[in-house]
DNA sequence: GTCTATAACGAGATAGAC
DNA sequence: GTCTATCTCGTTATAGAC
């Protein structure tokens, strides 16, 4: 087996999961069901279930492979040439790409599904947003330290305030079927660590 | 029939919406049934149909209160002292209190759930939205004319903003089982309209 | 208004042949 | 690996008695 095999990005398991992927980010984990992956793939259902025991195992699935994949594009904008603020462009534009097929950011979906989550794929959802928080922490602490951006307090907390906001974003933006609402919010969201005259409030 | 009653805020149509309105807001659209309500309330799945027909009116109905409870409770904000940045801190206080019983705001949920949603449901979600932007709008460009709140570009980009953040905020913080996590966010966000040094730069 | 009873359908899952 | 066939259960909804 291949490393993109591991990673479920070959074969039959893959197509299902990408096919699940969009059902989950544009209907919800419960507003889709194997009958609807099988008649995209023109499979049976029976087919599903032999690669994904149960619609848990393809919950979990789908979030292993999507977190790798959040993983990995973070690894490539630190690879990159970026400024810290740059970098938190690239990290919007990350968000702005899902959203572009009409689809929310999958734990975003599943964190209002949450209720209903079997307990595997509640703690990789939480795992997935502190591993954005602490991406997103060290980007802030960063910028901060090289006088390249300006927030008030601790990083951690300014993480989880652009994460959630890019989020919920990404949400609202949906219904009206307008991306450019999430870009414009997001252009203002990060603008805000920008100006930095906290830092020289009133001369001497 | 009186008005409480014409609001739905009285007899089994209510005890119905109070039940239907919880588990949607912790469930989704798609997480609950009339199984789930009726075993509640102690009553049929029948007497349900009774009062509403199908899933799609009892969903029209949950909407339509919630925004004119939450519609009455801009007003409220509207009717009492408050100067503009207060307002803007009650806003964000009646999203914490609708977090506090780990709940999500039921349109940040149902936008969630947008997509399977039957159209007056998708029309009454975006209608909440838009209802909340221009309250939001209003507040901030008096805010501004008023030189306390403080922000670039237009009022209704910046509503939207806030709001996306917001239900953001509400998203996230549930899977930590945390309303603080919400708190500090929206006090973060808020904080971000007070700075204004843009305007009193380096002053004597 | 609320009940019993039931219809009609879909979802999740399994057994076993190929 | 994929199929047919089947099972069980839950969900939505209706008919008609009380």
């Amino acid at each position: 087996m291949t490393a993109r095999q591991a990673a479920g990005e070959t074969g039959t398991a893959a197509k299902i999961l990408d096919v699940a992927e969009r059902l989950v980010q544009s209907r919800g984990f419960n507003g889709f069901s194997y009958a609807d992956v099988a008649a995209e793939l023109g499979v049976t259902k029976a087919s599903l279930h032999y690669h994904f025991p149960g619609k848990a195992e393809l919950g979990e699935a789908l979030i292993n492979r999507y977190a790798i994949r959040f993983a990995e594009a973070l690894q490539a904008i630190d690879a990159g040439p970026l400024d810290v603020r740059a970098k938190l462009g690239s990290y919007a534009a990350v968000y702005a790409d899902v959203l572009q097929d009409n689809r929310m950011c999958l734990c975003g979906m599943l964190a209002a599904d949450y209720e209903t989550l079997p307990p595997a794929m509640r703690t990789a959802v939480v795992r997935f947003f502190d591993d954005n928080e602490t991406w997103l922490e060290r980007v802030l602490e960063q910028g901060a330290g090289e006088g390249a951006l300006h927030y008030e307090g601790r990083a951690r907390d300014q993480a989880q305030l652009i994460i959630g906001a890019l989020e919920g974003a990404m949400l609202v933006a949906r219904p009206y079927g307008d991306p450019d609402r999430f870009r414009a919010a997001a252009k203002r969201l990060l603008a805000t660590l920008d100006g930095g005259n906290e830092t020289r409030v009133s001369g001497p």
